[in-house]
DNA sequence: ATATTTGCAAATAATTTGCAGTCGA
DNA sequence: TCGACTGCAAATTATTTGCAAATAT
């Protein structure tokens, strides 16, 4: 995507593009892995010199509370990022540690929840050994 | 469950029962609500003055490995914990920050797995409102 | 007897907050 | 211009670690 229609993205969101936003977002697009706030920090800071932890951590809450990006807490000790918004499964290898996505749909979603629950989020996550791993022990 | 049951339950699972491990897990077991280790620390230690919080995380660490309980990472900013180690759903009220669990079969689970990839353990995690917090609003 | 467990204090690590200076519409 | 955004440093919070004393088998 050009760094103008990024613009205009987070424009029509509600989000004021700065450069830091339009690069972090950009960052999370062209980077489908779930990086890590922190992961997010070390490639950037590499490129623009200045550019603060906590600057990520406002842009990832506003894109979140946007609705632009959603978060993953499928470990306890850091949260992940995906720009990928619409319900899907997440699969994370605990060898090499990555999160790979996986379909599932919104009607797999709306079934799994109990009656007289209001579901305004799902999520799916599934640990284990990516093919890749799995054939390697 | 009697205090001597509890004693060997440990122990048939290759944990020392000390007193505090048995009241963790005693606690866990009469309070289905997944609590936190702080929750936990703050209710035990009104009933034993010294208990530690290190002893809390050593002990759930040990129930976890064991198999006793399970870790629930629903909420970036601390887990909570499970003596149902099957395989089943949490739903987190964001008003009342309750957790309740709900049916899902391991067939379900399987299924949802993405071909070529080796499950070792899948939560399905639903965020809204429960029934309670859903009428009040 | 001895290996394990406890609990304190200190260390880590992720995330949040206060605030002064800066930037974008 | 003016309110929103940035970035530093400091605060907060959950969890882990080192180690001497206590405890269970």
């Amino acid at each position: 995507m050009a760094e103008n229609d990024l613009y205009s993205v987070l424009s029509s969101h509600g989000i004021r593009p700065t450069q830091q936003r339009i690069s972090v977002y950009k960052y999370l697009l062209s980077h489908p892995v779930h990086p890590s706030a922190d992961t997010i920090y070390r490639a950037l800071s590499q490129e623009f010199p200045v550019f603060s932890r906590t600057t990520i951590y406002n842009t990832l809450n506003s894109l979140e509370k946007s609705g632009l990006v959603r978060s993953i807490n499928i470990q306890h000790d850091e949260q992940r990022f995906d720009t990928t918004t619409e319900d899907h499964g997440h699969f994370l290898c605990i060898e090499c540690n990555e999160i790979t996505d996986f379909d599932i749909t919104r009607g797999v979603l709306i079934t799994l929840c109990p009656q007289g629950y209001e579901n305004i989020r799902g999520d799916v996550f599934i640990t284990g050994f990516c093919p890749k791993c799995k054939e390697k022990r």
